[in-house]
DNA sequence: TACATTTGTATCGTGTACGATATAATCGTA
DNA sequence: TACGATTATATCGTACACGATACAAATGTA
């Protein structure tokens, strides 16, 4: 029983765990003409949709620890995506800002969503299917946060 | 339009790469106990499945790049969990072999899959939501791999 | 208002991941 | 049988990811 559970095949966590790795290594070539990694990719996109937040916002909108989050924002500091500010309000925080070269890459990233969705489909993975997968992991999450 | 699915929320990918992380974040406490991290887990449930073989084959069932576990084995050869030893027959292999202690965490870790699946169901996200996510993980998984 | 506690970031240490590269062993083939 | 190509692993450099810790600013409260 607990010998049949502990094969590989068996598990839930390594198909999520391999199929989160695959799809990071399908965003490479597309996000290299940006100049950005994965998780840089994330915070430009939680940026674009709202500009001048904390690290700590981004840190909860990612689900990333902020001890994650800072090397990664001063490397984006310094390749000039984005500005760090001490929050004049609040001293403690750091206001991360677009720069106008951050805020350009959103038009040469305006294609990369669909073309991923065009190389992640095919006969035997459908857009319906991705779309559950996706909801169900949504839940997932939430549940997963919660216990921590 | 894109802007739309530039949206973070719309992303496919992003809840793969939070779910997979809290997941591995839940393994901890159990894996703790071992001593072992979750990718070296990764590598036990596949020796305990089919011992003696090479860095390569581990390589291909796990889909991790010989790089990435050459580090990794030499660390639990130092822990002693297994033996690493060149092949006769092909003096370019190395054979990954458990030691008596690499086999016996075998039963300590008997009851993890079955208490991780406790903790990671609720009403929200049940069993058969699981099998589903796993079953449309894994074709994925096979799409992805043959695309690299 | 002192002062312990909490909060927001940053730093450090360890362990993945992976591309690029190195190197030795093996294979293919002229 | 030489010798270029391939294969298996390792090393190096860069970038996450996170626990532990540090530290300054803000907060709560006696």
């Amino acid at each position: 029983m607990s010998k049949e559970q502990l094969k590989l095949s068996n598990q839930i966590c390594f198909p999520l765990y391999s199929a989160s790795r695959l799809i990071t290594q399908a965003y490479k070539p597309y996000l290299d003409e940006l100049g950005v990694t994965y998780p840089q990719y994330l915070v430009l996109l939680v940026l674009w949709e709202e500009d001048e937040i904390t690290v700590n916002t981004i840190a909860q909108k990612l689900i990333l620890k902020t001890n994650t989050l800072s090397p990664l924002l001063q490397r984006m500091a310094h390749q000039e995506l984005i500005e760090r500010n001490r929050s004049s309000a609040d001293e403690r925080s750091v206001m991360i800002k677009l720069t106008n070269k951050g805020k350009a890459l959103e038009k040469a990233a305006a294609a990369i969503p669909e073309n991923m969705m065009k190389s992640l489909m095919s006969e035997s993975v459908e857009l319906a299917d991705v779309m559950q997968i996706k909801q169900l992991l949504t839940q997932w999450i939430e549940l997963l946060k919660e216990k921590n």
